[in-house]
DNA sequence: GCTAACAGGGAAAGCGTCTTCCGCACCGGC
DNA sequence: GCCGGTGCGGAAGACGCTTTCCCTGTTAGC
């Protein structure tokens, strides 16, 4: 192979077919224009022979538009985003279109650069699915350059926070933590201690919030010495449940994680302190990672479906774009496992 | 917003500067001419005034180069490749290229019109993160397809098999899988069981055999009823542990996944099927995913760093190619967890 | 004071593709 | 037999950007 050579391109393979380039173009994109079937025979041999790929870029420029997706997500190796992420890409290219990704290592001024970044790609279709945190000051920036964005012809589309006024699938948060609470008092628990993240994280907020809501309607609550806020990561959780172990968590029946990535922390240092997930102290999540069918006892979390949660987004970004308002949200269901048991000692209080 | 607007073009910055296209082109990319400072300053205010965004197709065009790392994954969602998957992005992004991620869904016909797809895109570099399969019958066109890729100046890197001539992050399945063979007989196993995946695929095949070899050299070997071949998922292990138990392993004292995932499904299975994984059963896996650490018992495994893997793959392919011929393995290395406890009760027979 | 060298702005020629437009050939209808 | 269509190939002009080349204005050297 000589290392010099250039792909072939478009001229080349009309030359080879003894053709001009606008019939080469026109048999090997399925142009609106009929061609010759023999032309077209003799285009599509040479295109082959040559090992002749059309460059997307020059496509791109010529027509004015590309076929890409362009996905920001906080960080690939969390299985919350991966998730979405595996959606994101079957559902693209179910619809012929390629996905870029970029992590935004859950850094706000990052995600901003990055929405620029991506921008110069012209994607038909841009995926945020990073965590929003409130009062954020990029913010306004972000939005003026996601408005520059969509007046050009682009879609913008958000994952879980309708913070701001783009399309966006929507996460019922609040609710299934609400639910989730409620389940967990029905199940007997009335003490709980509660792992959320950064306080400004609009995610772990609505949940915290949904959950005590839910425990409101019965009358109970967490004290506040009982809530860690941490880092949203597995490590994260792990530091929280050492850190209210140490506060004193003796009476308490169950610990309440934001996401199923803490819950699993959580739940080894909670272990090591010599409290007995499922046993000497209950535990749930969200999110329903993967993962948490297999760890000990089965974690109880609330759903969300989120492979289903980024194909949507795909095709919420490829619909039309009267449908916005109609977005109704994911569907969050409570799964109740393993580690929390029917707390028989104190249903005779209800 | 005005949703016909089109993006500014340099030329609309070029104007609104009262410069020349040259003169804006200059000033906005590092060139090597310099420009008057005034100008200069005068184009950069003109830029963020319109919010422009450089076209990178256009510029891919006009330059014949682009900035784009292109990655090939068997799945998104599994541990395994997300990991790998977020040390490509992070060692792309400092590089400043943008990264576009595509899934075979463990299907070489796929995995082959991908590669045709992405090869469209003129990206600088091709990972390869895929499992390879022995004897496919698309490895011929892949081979040529990659090598017309490689002649046009693009960079292809494989990681772990080296089956094709093309660079390779090497994964020591065969020699990770050995050493934890002989950590394991060093703490008193002697009857095994094994789940591995598809026979043909090369990861599963090196990382049994590595540890058969182990055992051998310690004249211990798995009967052929108690290695069981399956899907190289969390089902799969499921469902082949489910299938041991089947076949009767009473006195199986150590089951060894080929992948922390398949070991993970397994570990669930064993439990179920009244086999206590770390009490009446041992267990051991391969990859040291995240998530091993918070299974319980943690389970015992051969730790590779899968996020160097990633960001070396990014190293490699842009390093000069004379590198080749250096590439030594990643080192692969046992890690014994509570899985695993030492087997007093046949300490006696060694 | 004159020339040589250099800096740096701008015009214009690409890069690979699509697409409009032109024109030719062939067809059917009257 | 003539005329208006229609079908389809090809030339050429975009698309947005980079880069070469030209040319002018400045500076340095003698």
């Amino acid at each position: 192979m000589n290392a010099g050579a250039k792909a072939p391109t478009l001229h080349d393979v009309a030359r080879a077919a003894g053709v001009s380039l606008a019939t080469a173009s026109r048999s090997l994109n399925g142009s609106e224009r009929k061609v010759n079937e023999e032309y077209r025979v003799r285009v599509l041999a040479a295109a082959a022979e040559l090992g002749y790929t059309p460059n997307l870029s020059a496509q791109a420029v010529a027509k004015g538009t590309t076929m890409t997706v362009a996905l920001l997500v906080g960080d690939i190796a969390d299985p919350y985003f991966s998730s979405i992420a595996a959606g994101v890409i079957r559902a693209s290219e179910e619809a012929g279109l390629i996905v870029t990704m970029a992590a935004t290592e859950r850094d706000a001024t990052r995600e901003l650069d990055l929405v620029k970044a991506l921008r110069g790609q012209r994607p038909r279709v841009l995926i945020l699915a990073g965590s929003r945190f409130a009062g954020e000051e990029t913010q306004p920036a972000l939005a003026a350059e996601l408005d520059a964005f969509e007046s050009t012809g682009g879609r913008v589309v958000f994952i879980s926070q309708p913070e701001l006024p783009f399309d966006t699938v929507l996460l019922d948060n609040y609710g299934g933590a609400r639910q989730l609470a409620r389940a967990l008092v029905d199940l007997g628990y009335r003490r709980f201690a509660a792992i959320s993240g950064s306080e400004s994280l609009l995610t772990a907020r609505d949940r915290l919030t949904g959950f005590m809501d839910g425990l409101a309607e019965h009358a109970l609550s967490i004290p506040t010495e009982h809530i860690v806020h941490t880092e949203f990561t597995r490590d994260g959780g792990y530091d929280a449940a050492t850190e209210l172990l140490q506060r004193g968590i003796d009476e308490v029946e169950l610990v309440f994680a934001v996401n199923d990535v803490m819950a699993v922390g959580a739940m080894s240092a909670l272990r090591e302190g010599g409290r007995i997930p499922g046993e000497t102290i209950a535990l749930a999540g969200y999110d329903d990672i993967p993962t948490v069918r297999d760890v000990t006892p089965a974690l109880t979390t609330v759903r969300i479906p989120l492979e289903d949660v980024g194909r949507q987004a795909v095709e919420l970004a490829l619909a039309p774009k009267s449908d916005r308002e109609t977005a109704t949200p994911i569907a969050a269901t409570v799964v109740l496992r393993g580690s929390t048991p029917v707390l028989a000692t104190t249903a005779v209080t209800d």
